[in-house]
DNA sequence: GAAACGTGGTA
DNA sequence: TTACCAAGTTT
């Protein structure tokens, strides 16, 4: 091989290198990327990215065609009111980034002119945008050099580099070691390559490294211990929680509250629940006077820091006057926007009654 | 740095 | 079945 006397970087011969072209031949079709020739759509990408965050692909794409056929640009989600945008948000948790998701939306109409900020730095102003979508909307949607790194990311670097240290730890090391292979050109490609490969190959369990086109770069591969990095802090236990939801019904309808706007499920709708505590709560804050009917059922909910038991209680009547709320056609629940827990509750409370 | 914050798929 | 995990952000 021929010395290389010049002083710029031999693009060819590099991981990124490899990388994209690998890409040009095996990127996904997804509904939200840019068609070759076509300019990316800012919108598109933030929305997109925002609806990723910690969501697989397969959750986000049906929701991501409806969501831009209702509102296709960001002047109409904008406009739309909050009740609508929560409601359509309903069942892809995470529920700050529905609230974050309008902030951002008015900030760009009112503070920018209806065009997204076209920085990183910009960019990460915005409500919801953290290190990770400020820089993967920078680099897909405006072709700016930024270090994009998400789980993947941080999983394929981790395996090049041979990094052991375990994360949250190794995070400036595999950011640096990021920004040291992202190349000048096509940053949003790259940053894209990285995560298809690390999604589809370089996996968590079973990698397949015969299929990998930069296996040749990889260190952790030549020191046969792929499959156990990123080495990763141990968990905590979830506690366990319990609680009483509360179905109030009256002549086809039933009774739904909104949830404060900060905290779990922060601004949904949703049906009445006491408290949640370590001990069953009861009829502990029953939005009306009894009889309440206890069902001989509960629902267990994961969430991501606890699991919540709760009991079903239901009632023919009113609710207590102090008790805000709407009444809503149990034959229409499926258009009230309720997070999944209590949209699985509402499954074992209708029709309870007869 | 750690905890809060949802849900559904996979092994 | 339990445990882990996914294109993270905010406090």
């Amino acid at each position: 091989m021929d010395a290389k006397h010049s002083s710029s970087p031999d693009y060819s011969d590099s991981p990124a290198a490899r990388l994209l072209a690998w890409y040009d031949r095996h990127a996904r079709d997804l509904p939200w990327r840019a068609k070759a020739g076509e300019t990316p759509d800012p919108y598109r990408v933030w929305l997109s990215e925002v609806m990723l965050q910690q969501t697989t692909v397969a959750a986000v794409g049906p929701r991501f065609s409806a969501w831009v056929e209702r509102w296709p640009d960001v002047a109409s989600l904008a406009a739309a009111s909050d009740e609508d945008i929560m409601a359509a948000w309903a069942g892809l948790g995470y529920y700050a980034r529905a609230r974050n998701l309008v902030k951002a939306a008015r900030a760009v109409v009112a503070e920018h002119g209806g065009r997204f900020p076209s920085t990183e730095a910009g960019l990460r102003d915005l409500p919801g945008l953290g290190a990770y979508t400020a820089a993967a909307v920078a680099a897909i949607a405006f072709g700016e050099r930024a270090v994009v790194v998400d789980a993947n990311v941080e999983r394929v670097v981790a395996r090049l580099f041979a990094i052991q240290t375990p994360l949250p730890a190794a995070r400036p090391a595999i950011r640096e070691a990021t920004d040291r292979i992202t190349p000048d050109a096509r940053a949003g490609d790259f940053a894209q390559a990285m995560m298809d490969l690390g999604s589809s190959i370089c996996t968590v369990k079973k990698s397949q490294c015969l299929l990998c086109p930069i296996a040749v770069d990889c260190r952790a591969r030549a020191e046969g211990i792929a499959e156990s990095l990123p080495a990763k802090a141990p968990k905590k236990a979830r506690p366990y929680r319990h609680g009483t939801v509360f179905w109030i019904e009256r002549k086809g309808q039933v009774w739904l509250v909104r949830r404060p706007d900060k905290g779990l499920l922060g601004g949904m709708r949703a049906l009445p629940t006491g408290p949640w505590a370590d001990e069953r709560p009861g009829l502990t804050d029953a939005p009306a006077k009894g009889p309440w009917v206890m069902l001989n059922d509960t629902v267990v909910h994961g969430f991501t820091h606890f699991e919540l038991e709760l009991a079903l209680a239901r009632i023919d009547g009113e609710p207590a006057a102090s008790v805000a709320g709407e009444w809503w056609p149990i034959a229409d629940l499926g258009t009230a926007g309720l997070p999944t827990l209590f949209a699985r509750a509402a499954d074992r409370l209708k029709g309870a009654g007869e």
